[in-house]
DNA sequence: GTTGGAAAGG
């Protein structure tokens, strides 16, 4: 008489602690129970396993011995179970619609989650740099150095990724200072998510010439704190600065400002790449707008550091160091800032933040060294100005905006 | 006559 073995009871039974999501599958024993233990591993607070009787709708609860649960019949069939925690005192109907109302709201929250990419990084930095600064914002998910795969260098980019959808946006409403340099946090290729946020960034029209990125710094430093001006080449009668904080901006559009006695708009600064009605640009392929036939040229010989260059604050005055401010120009331009409340002088915020002559050196060992644009925020290029020519960068701080974003 | 500068993932 033999035996018959009945093999391997054994079976991986299909558990989750959340009906909306995916089940695990864990081992039951040879003799066809469940280890409340080996539940323990997966769901390390449970006590206890239930299902939903097909037939009635009802959860029905398996029955628990001494650590062992039992199949609800001879098997534990195809159901997926789901796992019991101890209650609180919680009631039962209200902890199963805040789990899934979390739960849906977790999901709800990576779903709008999207990729960021982080522009304006430092050379040095590394994945951990970016890990250990965007941390402060929420979990991240991604973090990465985009590099040359040839010598291993950072192209002075990376992408990060939050898990949670306030996180990222509460990252992308402001600018980054990483080790000395401005980075700016957007969605790759595109102005979706970030369209409700406000611009930092004005449009200045009817500037003259004379009206220098510097004369825009000193002047509009009594808003707020100006972190980027820029002035197009060859000269447009346009410019463009930017603020810390948007509000600074939102509040000085629509406004003529009075700088070196000419008087200036101050509007939106339209999304990169339209025009103040909103139209697409159209550009000609083979021809761009900065030299003949080739796409925008890259003058690695302009640019870095800021060879006499003197930091801090210099009251409006131009590179030759004269000033430009007559008394009655600048009666007149208080006037109008009386008129419209705004009082002078107060730059809220914190101040740029220096420390990057070591970038300029980071800068000159790049390939391509691309690097002109990189200046840091403190650095004024008093000294590029006057030897200006073509192509030459005349901002400062770190490229504030890229394409296709507000900033 | 008045809307941008380097880099956007193999």
């Amino acid at each position: 008489m033999t035996c018959i073995k009945i093999e391997n009871m054994s079976q991986y039974i299909q558990v989750t602690d959340d009906e909306s999501e995916e089940p695990i599958e864990i081992p039951s024993e040879e003799d066809g129970t469940l280890l409340l233990s080996t539940l323990a591993a997966q769901f390390p607070t449970a006590c206890g396993l239930k299902y939903r009787n097909p037939q009635t709708g009802n959860y029905r609860g398996i029955r628990l011995t001494d650590g062992n649960l039992h199949p609800p019949e001879s098997h534990w069939g195809s159901h997926v179970y789901i796992v019991v925690f101890p209650k609180d005192n919680k009631r039962k109907g209200d902890e199963v619609t805040e789990n899934i109302s979390a739960k849906t709201k977790r999901v709800d929250q990576q779903k709008k989650c999207s990729d960021l990419i982080v522009l304006g990084l430092p050379w040095k930095s590394t994945e951990d740099d970016l890990r250990n600064y965007f941390s402060q914002f929420g979990e991240l998910v991604l973090s990465q150095v985009k590099r040359d795969p040839k010598t291993g260098l950072s192209k002075g980019y990376g992408f990060i990724r939050f898990n949670k959808y306030d996180d990222q946006m509460r990252c992308m409403s402001q600018r980054h200072n990483i080790d000395g340099r401005w980075c700016d946090v957007t969605i790759p290729n595109s102005n979706e998510g970030a369209q409700h946020l406000v611009s930092r960034k004005v449009f200045i029209a009817r500037c003259t010439e004379d009206i220098k990125s510097e004369d825009l710094k000193a002047y509009f430093s009594r808003f707020g704190e100006v972190v980027d001006v820029f002035i197009p080449k060859p000269f447009r009668s346009f410019a463009f600065v930017s603020f810390a904080d948007p509000e600074v901006a939102q509040s000085l559009c629509g406004e003529d400002h009075i700088i070196k006695g000419v008087s200036v708009h101050v509007s939106y600064a339209a999304p990169k790449g339209t025009d103040r009605h909103g139209e697409k640009k159209v550009q000609m392929p083979s021809k761009g707008i900065y030299q003949q036939g080739g796409p925008p040229g890259w003058n690695p010989q302009h640019g870095q550091g800021n060879p006499g260059g003197k930091p801090g604050n210099m009251p409006e005055m131009n590179s030759l160091g004269m000033n430009f401010f007559n008394s009655a120009m600048l009666a007149a331009a208080q006037a109008v800032l009386q008129q419209q409340g705004w009082a002078p002088g107060g730059t809220p915020g914190a101040p740029p933040q220096g420390s990057s002559g070591d970038n300029a050196h980071h800068a000159a060992s790049q390939p391509g060294s691309y690097s002109t644009s990189q200046g840091s925020a403190s650095n004024w290029g008093w000294g590029q100005q006057s030897d200006s020519t073509a192509g030459g960068y005349q901002g400062w701080g770190g490229g504030a905006t890229r394409q296709g974003g507000w900033n």
